[in-house]
DNA sequence: AATGAATGAGTGTTCATTCAT
DNA sequence: AATGAATGAACACTCATTCAT
């Protein structure tokens, strides 16, 4: 539970990571961990309690990637609009550019009997600020007055749908526009 | 692979598609369906070939369930406008009804190795009438000219996160207007 | 157990036996060789008590094949050393019409636990007739005075390898002559 | 797969080499093996990859065993009638001291699915000693101009048969000589 | 005579986890 | 810190056999 080899921690979160991406949740076992990092079954109980607990680590771990990415935002001296249309662009830029990262956070959060479920932690959520932004944006009457989720669910989706299967690898900001216009059209409140 | 006991046939198929509604598509197995139904594991290999098959067959009772509910939008006399209405208005209430059933199609379909990957047989998936229907509209110039993958993942996310986790189970139709509303102006192009 | 649909028991035997020949006796399955007969698993269990039973009745059938083949040989007015070769020369040639039905032959008699172990009926074997000249020829000072197994060893397993790996199909009886030489240098005793 | 614990590998070898020998190939199973040894069945798959792989490694043991009995006939200074007549009589004796060694190769052979038909490696056969020596017995007029498989068969089906029904545990060496004589006069040229 | 249904035992294999070294 | 060894539980699947209809 120890980690003084701080690159093999991050080897085996790096492995399993691609593990999810590659062949999903479900299909990870610490046997074929340990096979790819190339130590011993028994060698990932030393650096993680529990699969639950190597699990809640790779999302951890790219969950702080995720929030590095967004943390300009805060304490920004933007409009609301103006940080709410700041957050889908991010969103966006993120999901292009680490396409792994955002598929293995909702792949761990799906997962049948997800290590965050259990998890005694709290964790701030990634979706956290863009909640409490999406709330703001609803109070000001900026947005639909519907559940927050139904936005939120809007922006993940069709960024998400749209960065991984429709989007080229270095495309320019502007092919994104069209979507843009699609996600901001379904949460804004129209006049 | 035999059937007469069209009874058993039934549970069989019923218990594993409660199984993959609340545990997820990759915890079912054999044993707690058998465990479930009350017979023996091996009895399972008398209703299905495979545990694959098993899974299909759910896929196509819950499939089917879904296509007599919609069968009535084809070959009507409505406008295209009032089609692609009358579906997202179709599929709310399905989804209000059948909450489980496209769950239940959704984890099938997204399995890591899904039976219907493999399958020879072609099925008519339960999104090619959406997806006609989609293509015809942006033809048209109904709906917003991207992918028709970004207007089905709206349509489809946001009714299934409104049924799942929002709407009261005996709502009027009313109260779904607003979500309506915001997955309209999504998909549809602004004149 | 009855059999008053003899047309089906004989399906049975010969399936199983063909089954025997081409994927050896440790891969027969009455499931298999109900498939394959194109009727219910349980039906075979009316034909025969058990599977030992099947396979017990399938080689009785293939042995009475044989022992008519060799019939003309007993009572005839030949000497012993023209027995002899002719046995032989008989077997060598029912070997080559009917390579299958050796192979059954031998391969349930040698099965981990062949069903003729545990009959209580003690069968004529086939090489019972071969068995009773090679004793006379031996008393006769005609064969080596060796234990009889060594002929019976040489003569089957010469002939079974040479008709299932070298002979072809259709030919002369001619080019068996210097197997037969081999053979037969190898039992009869020298001058 | 792994393997430290050198005195278990040998005992799981061990116990399933005489499991074929005495219950024959087929009947082999992890289980069975298991229960013998006195581990847990999962425990085979820590020294052995496969049941096939354990199959593979046990004819490699006792081919190996064997080719050390006949490593002193290569390269030696005897002319090639000696050398023909120095393998049989090797052969005969290692037979007589290690009867289950040439049973169980001879059924991991001759299996339905042999683990050395898949097996990537190409193992120098037992067989390969000896085949060559009858090539060049018959190239040299030697030995009678017949397919090698004639003479190997009789070399072995009747050594075999010897060693395993007739020949007593600790008899004299000149026991086997009419035995010989009667091999050599089936596989020599006669003049 | 024939079948569908059922079952318990058995097969090979994978897995998460533990422990002594 | 690391590994080899071990295990029990689970998994998908096959089989021989029985029984009611």
């Amino acid at each position: 539970m120890k980690k003084k080899n701080e690159e093999k921690y991050t080897q085996i979160i790096q492995v399993t990571s691609n593990l999810i991406a590659t062949q999903g949740a479900a299909l990870v076992s610490t046997t074929k961990v340990a096979k790819l990092v190339g130590i011993s079954q028994s060698n990932i109980y030393i650096y993680f309690k529990n699969k639950d607990d190597l699990l809640y680590h790779v999302y951890l771990s790219k969950l702080t990637g995720m929030q590095h990415f967004f943390m300009t935002l805060e304490n920004s001296s933007l409009t609301l609009t103006q940080q709410l249309k700041a957050y889908i662009m991010n969103l966006y830029q993120f999901a292009l550019q680490h396409p792994q990262d955002i598929e293995v956070i909702e792949q761990i959060k799906a997962m049948p009997n997800s290590p965050l479920h259990s998890s005694e932690l709290n964790v701030t959520d990634d979706t956290q600020l863009a909640r409490n932004l999406v709330v703001k944006g609803i109070d000001a009457g900026i947005l639909r007055p519907v559940s927050p989720e139904l936005h939120l669910t809007i922006v993940f989706n069709v960024i998400r749908r749209y960065t991984t299967s429709i989007a080229k690898p270095n495309e320019d900001k502007s092919a994104f526009q069209p979507v843009f216009a699609m996600i901001w059209d379904a949460i804004a409140k129209p006049d």
